[in-house]
DNA sequence: GACTAATGCAATACCAATTGTTACATGACT
DNA sequence: AGTCATGTAACAATTGGTATTGCATTAGTC
């Protein structure tokens, strides 16, 4: 896989569940389909089920499903939920010691700020059932 | 320093180099105020000077001064000398074999294109002169 | 109740990108 | 000539993300 695979996977797992919601997938099938390990699946989807995305059951007919109706999850959701930025969000953190880089930062942050609230707004106005819809 | 550092290298250096435009900095100097490497410091200037931003001067009296007046300097100008990118690029290269992957990819690429797009023209609107000025 | 199949999770290995460092060639001024 | 700067290559160190292994836990099946 590629970096930042946390969200395609994410996204392209919701996007075959919106097609049939009531079926139940196990890490493994969801794993091979997209080119990746069971655990790192279990890693991402776990996320999302914090996030009230998903459900997950364990035993032998356990697996994967979504917690929501597919027109509910909008990809604003899965982006949140798995704490996607556009900054790193350490930034913040450092003591600007210098003004200009103080006023920097803050000139920066208000930017990206706006940015990434535009970007969430976007997001937000598509659903999963919506991906599954466009894709002809 | 912390990752993604160029861009905050170069802005803070051409902050200072706002307030005095005429005086010739070494990359030991600013490496030192930055507190970081004089090599790292050449790397990221360099790119700048590619772009016509800054000039450089070997020998004795040599270093680094702006190229060009710092109200005509944007942040943007900065920001796609270092090619920076919200999105990594080589999300375009794959192929997609799923139908549902390959709608998601356009859709996330629209948005983010776009996304792009108004960060660029957000800090077109401010000058290295405009920083120095902000900081107070 | 034993067995099987799934998730949950920790620990570790692996890999790629960024940054830091060393070394050296080149050019310009004194 | 000597000194001080950039330019650049090579390599080490660090970091973030991904993959893998192992094992505990839980739920269904025989």
């Amino acid at each position: 896989m590629k970096r930042n695979s946390r969200l395609s996977l994410a996204l392209h797992t919701l996007g075959h569940m919106a097609a049939e919601p009531k079926l139940w997938r196990t890490s493994a099938e969801i794993a091979e389909h997209a080119g990746t390990n069971p655990v790192v699946v279990r890693r991402v989807l776990g996320r999302l089920r914090q996030a009230g995305l998903l459900i997950s059951e364990k035993g032998h007919a356990g697996g994967w499903k979504l917690a929501l109706s597919p027109n509910k999850i909008t990809l604003a959701d899965v982006y949140v939920a798995l704490d996607e930025r556009l900054t790193a969000s350490d930034d913040i953190i450092d003591a600007p010691s210098c003004s200009i880089e103080h006023a920097l930062h803050r000139q920066i942050s208000a930017v990206m700020e706006d940015v990434e609230r535009s970007l969430i707004e976007r997001l937000s106005a598509t659903t999963i059932a919506d991906v599954h819809d466009m894709r002809h």
